[in-house]
DNA sequence: TTGTAAGCGTTATCAA
DNA sequence: TTGATAACGCTTACAA
């Protein structure tokens, strides 16, 4: 059996509320008794319950991080930006691994309204926009969403503009001179590839140039799916001069397929990517890539939150981040 | 203010047992009452307090697995097999990221004595072995280590032979003629690293060859350690032959830096690594290394703590899974 | 400065 | 089948 305060109180003659006091370090406490209770407390590694310390004061100063797919990269990024300002403000995060799997979101975003935890970060996914936020959630609950958007209900939202990378990476391409640009995406249901694929018309129309339909390739987003879509582009009478690949795992696949179809980049096709990874830093050659503000995004959600539970400020808003194009030479830059 | 237990029985005019009865689906309720009470439970969305709940049953069945860099290839395997074994047995896991900071470590530790979590995984990392475990655990905590080891205390544990792997390694590269094999490797103070080198002794021994102190390159295992450990190896009069990198984020940097110094491999260097990852995958030419069995690492952590729970069952023992080489092109295996 | 006692929101025991 | 009521282990007025 573990010991309790009133364990640690007995032993020092005293009352439970002095304890409190005294391991809370709160004033109403003579030096004296704080000694001798806290000696035994270390003495015997008294640990408060903190089950029946958040139900007293009805706070656990507990944020949750709730993602879809650990291994999306930048995570680790947003992560640890999320976990500095949260411990600087005294919150502890746990991290919760959805894994696109519908009843674990539900159980772990019940972890709010269940009192688990004082608030929530939903990191990304095709998942957290359908109807389980309104029927998991509370109105009451603290939670903020980054990089998803949720239809049904306001809720406090960062995220990127992934219209305007989607833009930029397109745009980039075009003012190279290449006429026939593809775009190698996942599944247009999930919003942020669908507004990559919005800025992609965006700039094709900018330019004037018409958007060919075979040069829409829609994904389920892994490696072997970049790698197949650059054999399936072959296909076609005309080929592309240029790829826009929205994801990093897509970017590996296609550029395998370009080496193992004996071309080169950039000479023969130039390629942009999207996001910043270990992974697309050690493709070859160097890949230009849309970079988002991953710690910007972490050090928002995390200071947006921390401010809902100490404030109770519930008004709810969006705020918008923009990429950046970063031109290496995958994308074969005009030389200067 | 949520509602309670006690809003819910009045709704229902009823006693607070019954509603718990209730939702809990335990007997002792007609099924009229039931009815009543889950369908005012559902009209006003209401959950169970679970802080109260744990304090009641003294059980929260979640489980904190606790690593220390999320980026260590190969852990997302094993969380996920994690993940899916507390699933099936109905608990929930939650991740703690200490990113090797101690101060988190302890309080990610703590989240067990002080009843927040049933059980905790540790896995791997250097920070676990000191004394933290000795100070921040109680006799009675349920904890698994994997991929590290307690000098302390005994605690049940699950690991991968390392300096297996390092003898696999290393004879491989032997085996094949090669007379000088260098170590480029992480910080020898680390259990797991110091066992790879000892296998590494190992098979040179076996081969009666005498292994250069110079051969032997210690890092803290970041990839641009592994670009410099090749520049600063060639500045000896007698370059090897062979490497043994025991981490793809090191195997990354050394490759780099051989295709910058225009050797080839496995021409001019043969390269064996350390786990299988999506980096390693990528890398060119295709690496051979020294592959753990993750899943199974993290079913037999798993099914270990939850039987640890379910049974009381506390006596103490270490499993060692044995690691496999998976031979590939950057290590000019013998044409068959 | 210290102690008493009433919560916090559940579960569980015992009567009814 | 139901309802009181005492835990669970802590915090916090309020009193002493």
């Amino acid at each position: 059996m573990p010991l309790t305060l009133k364990d640690i109180a007995r032993m020092a003659g005293v009352a439970e509320s002095t304890v409190s006091r005294a391991i809370n370090n709160k004033p109403g406490v003579s030096e004296k008794t704080k000694e001798k209770i806290l000696n035994i407390v270390k003495e015997y590694n008294f640990k408060p319950n903190q089950l029946a310390q958040g139900l007293a004061k009805k706070e656990t100063h507990i944020l949750a991080l709730i993602l879809s797919d650990l291994t999306t990269p930048g995570y680790t990024e947003i992560i640890k930006k999320v976990e500095d300002i949260a411990n600087e403000n005294n919150y502890q995060v746990i991290l919760c691994n959805t894994n696109n799997d519908l009843e674990r979101e539900k159980a772990y975003l019940d972890l709010v309204s269940k009192h688990r935890v004082d608030g929530a970060i939903i990191l990304g996914g095709e998942l957290a926009d359908k109807n389980i936020l309104r029927t998991a959630l509370n109105k009451e609950d603290a939670i903020v969403l980054v990089n998803c958007l949720s239809e049904e209900i306001l809720i406090p939202t960062v995220l990127v503009d992934n219209a305007m990378g989607g833009y930029l990476a397109t745009k980039h391409l075009l003012d190279q001179g290449l006429k026939r640009v593809a775009i190698i995406m996942g599944s247009s249901e999930d919003y942020l590839e669908s507004e990559k694929l919005n800025g992609y018309f965006q700039a094709h129309q900018e330019k004037g140039i018409k958007v060919k339909r075979e040069y829409i390739i829609e994904t389920t987003g892994k490696r072997k799916d970049g790698y197949d879509s650059f054999f399936k582009i072959t296909k076609l009478s005309e080929l592309p001069q240029g790829f826009f690949v929205t994801s990093d795992l897509l970017a590996v696949g296609l550029i395998e397929a370009v080496k193992m179809g004996a071309y080169f980049i950039p000479d023969d096709f130039a390629v942009v990517g999207y996001g910043e990874s270990i992974i697309t830093s050690i493709i070859n050659p160097p890949l230009t890539v849309v970079a988002e503000p991953l710690e910007e995004l972490g050090r928002l959600a995390a200071q947006y939150l921390i401010d809902l539970l100490d404030n109770n400020d519930l008004e709810e808003s969006i705020k918008v981040l923009e990429p950046v194009l970063k031109v290496r030479k995958s994308s074969n830059p005009p030389v200067k």
